[in-house]
DNA sequence: AATAGATTATAAAATATTTAACTATCTTGC
DNA sequence: GCAAGATAGTTAAATATTTTATAATCTATT
């Protein structure tokens, strides 16, 4: 008799559809833009001004947008500006490393609301569900935050995860490997999983040092070497979302036995588990080096921020070791530039810190094994965002999904 | 007093350019689709069925689009299926190889209306444009199409290719290498020029063994080693258009000069290059096969296609040079698996008529070389279109770029 | 073969959007 | 400081689109 239960009581019109559709791109433009004016939204949405501001009058009606005063004039009668409130939307942003994970609420203007606290959980714990839950209700209690107002969470792990499918494989346990489905049973909001190195990077290109370009490469230097591509303005995460294994291309053949079970991988001869290994030998070798010296009565307390620290004050060894690592890292992204002729290059986390220490031997190798004609044109910088990146890309990627997925009033 | 010359006679309403737009996609659909239907159409362009049929009936006055009678049933009334004349829209495509150029007709399903005849041209002639220009004016003639029916041409060539400028940075004069402005000035049609390797993966991409997926690596391997990246169903051209560069990645260290400069490129070890390399060094050690008895008067005449022939009838030493450069390929492959996980490798060219030959020893290098959680998902096929998936895929560049550009009557 | 259910097509009424005219407000140049 | 030109916002008429009702045509089931 009826089509389904719900329309029984409501039939949604197709003309509805499309205005729902048109509100959720202003809110969209609005989040990413900042205030806009009724004009500018028009041209954007190819429609004309007054079903423009009927639309935006419906917005402000049900509370999704405030009108924020005037603008600046571009040679005519000034502009009202549009824009969500500050105080409208939330989202719960996670970052996980190793052995805890960052938690932080943010607004829809990619401003920190609460301070990030740090939970100690990790990616195989039992109780990561409920830790992540409670730490959430903790936040939301001590800002005042209701729930209604959250309208997702995202996080961000370490291990091969397929974002479509909320899928981290690198759990141990086959049952607690389908995190997307059991935080959105406890939640019961939208939520988004990715990969940490993909998060960071995604942080870069909406907030950092690539916010400006459209083919980017970001690489996350740490332990691991963390890859986000950027194809044409997309993050590009291949078929199961394993894309971007920068750390295990082989490069040096029957070289250094590697964790993933390979021997040779660029892991091994250009992260911070190199600067280690260098940093044992030259323990062993009773190398020349302020470092040597200083940390002679505990060589186990150094890490890998003493060395570029050292390096930078002019510490030979130090400076050695950068050098071999970042030679290693130039033959990497020599296959990179070569294979996807990017605009930009960022090198983000703890090892960019070493600045021109890592640039100089980067870019020697860049000469020495790219096409001249395709490397010319490729900026590399070091990261001007700083240790969340992640949090800020994890929350850029769950409002998108907000945003698109939502449904009205 | 007005705003242009063109409004003081005709004012373009916003409403037109939109009924503009919806139509542009209609005929997009039909040229990808096939025949479609007035209800397909209407759920996809998200408008109601009456305006889908007055744009329809539109888009027949003025002889764009034709109604192909009725179509199958889904359980209900038959269809009318609506599609795009055959003979309505012609494109010519032309793909250059390094001493000559073929050109052929090709129509809006992606037919080839004429027969492909061969140009004596390279893409250093002085007399390029006048000899494609009079090809295609002899093409025309011969199988009566108007000019008017013609909507584009596109060229595909080797060498450094900016897509979006049309200029190829490798033509060595610098006066000629604004190619795309020169067809553009001469034939006064649409132009579209790419990279000759893009172009091959173009067509793989579209008609070939890559159809059915958004995530896939194409290689043209003859000679060089020619790449088409796909991400997320988008070509990868890349900042300068200069994406692909696969043969000249650097894989052993100090090795075989190039003629990039460099020494050690994937094209010394894996191109069709290192075959008659290894082919004359075993002239020169006078090596037990039937290919080197057999061509003992005239070493000179051995191609690479006689390798792959004589290695299917079981010569060894044919054999073991396939297996030298698949496992090079293999490993050059593994970097583009673990960086871009695609969904499918589609192998295309000269070499690729090897099949089993070449494929084996590449699967051999992808399982030493990858992480199996990566390689494992990722297809490895031979290409199953012939030589003329460089005119298709430019075809189709084409194609797309009169369905998008073109004007309206 | 008849009927119920499904899909396609058309026409007219209902609704939504755009246009065009007008008002309001601002910048710039004299 | 005033006029001319430019942009923003409002209103009502003109136009376009969607909805709804109805007819046409087909499949599948009894």
């Amino acid at each position: 008799m009826h089509q389904d239960t719900a329309s029984q009581f409501k039939k949604v019109t197709s003309a509805e559809t499309n205005k729902i559709r048109q509100k959720k791109t202003m809110l969209s433009l609005m989040r990413t833009n900042g205030y806009i004016s009724a004009p500018v939204l028009s041209t954007l949405l190819k429609t004309s001004l007054p079903t423009c501001i009927v639309l935006l009058n419906d917005l402000i009606a049900s509370g999704y947008v405030k009108n924020f005063g005037i603008g600046e004039s571009s040679g005519g009668r000034k502009p009202s500006l549009y824009g969500l409130p500050e105080d409208g939307f939330y989202v719960i942003s996670c970052d996980f490393s190793r052995f805890s994970a960052n938690m932080a609420i943010i607004d829809c203007y990619n401003k920190f609301v609460t301070a990030v606290i740090q939970i100690d959980t990790h990616m195989d714990d039992n109780h990561l569900v409920e830790k992540l839950y409670n730490a959430a209700k903790q936040l939301m209690a001590e800002h005042h935050i209701s729930d209604e107002k959250v309208y997702g969470l995202g996080v961000d792990m370490p291990g091969l995860i397929n974002s479509k499918t909320g899928i981290n494989y690198t759990i141990k346990d086959k049952k607690k490997q389908n995190i997307g489905r059991d935080l959105k049973l406890r939640f019961n909001k939208l939520i988004y999983i990715d990969n940490d190195a993909r998060m960071h990077a995604h942080g870069e290109f909406k907030f950092g040092a690539a916010k400006e370009f459209k083919d980017a490469i970001i690489i996350h230097w740490s332990w691991g070497l963390g890859l986000g591509i950027y194809v044409n303005g997309q993050l590009c995460s291949g078929k199961n979302g394993f894309a971007g294994e920068f750390s295990h291309i082989p490069l040096v053949d029957n070289g250094e036995p590697c964790i993933c079970g390979k021997r040779g991988c660029l892991e091994t001869i250009a992260s911070s588990n190199t600067i280690m290994r260098r940093v044992r030998q030259g323990f062993s070798d009773h190398e020349i080096s302020s470092l040597i010296s200083q940390f002679n009565e505990h060589p186990e307390n150094v890490t890998p921020e003493d060395v570029i620290n050292f390096a930078r004050q002019g510490d030979e060894f130090c400076i050695s070791i950068l050098n071999e690592i970042g030679s290693a890292m130039g033959k990497g992204l020599s296959y990179i530039i070569q294979l996807l002729n990017p605009e930009v290059i960022v090198l983000s986390g703890p090892v960019s810190k070493a600045k021109q220490y890592i640039l100089s031997p980067i870019q020697q190798s860049l000469n020495r094994f790219c096409l001249e004609k395709i490397s010319e044109s490729t900026l590399l910088v070091i990261s001007d965002l700083g240790d969340q990146s992640a949090l800020l890309g994890t929350s850029e990627m769950i409002f998108q999904k907000v945003f698109t997925e939502m449904n009205f009033v």
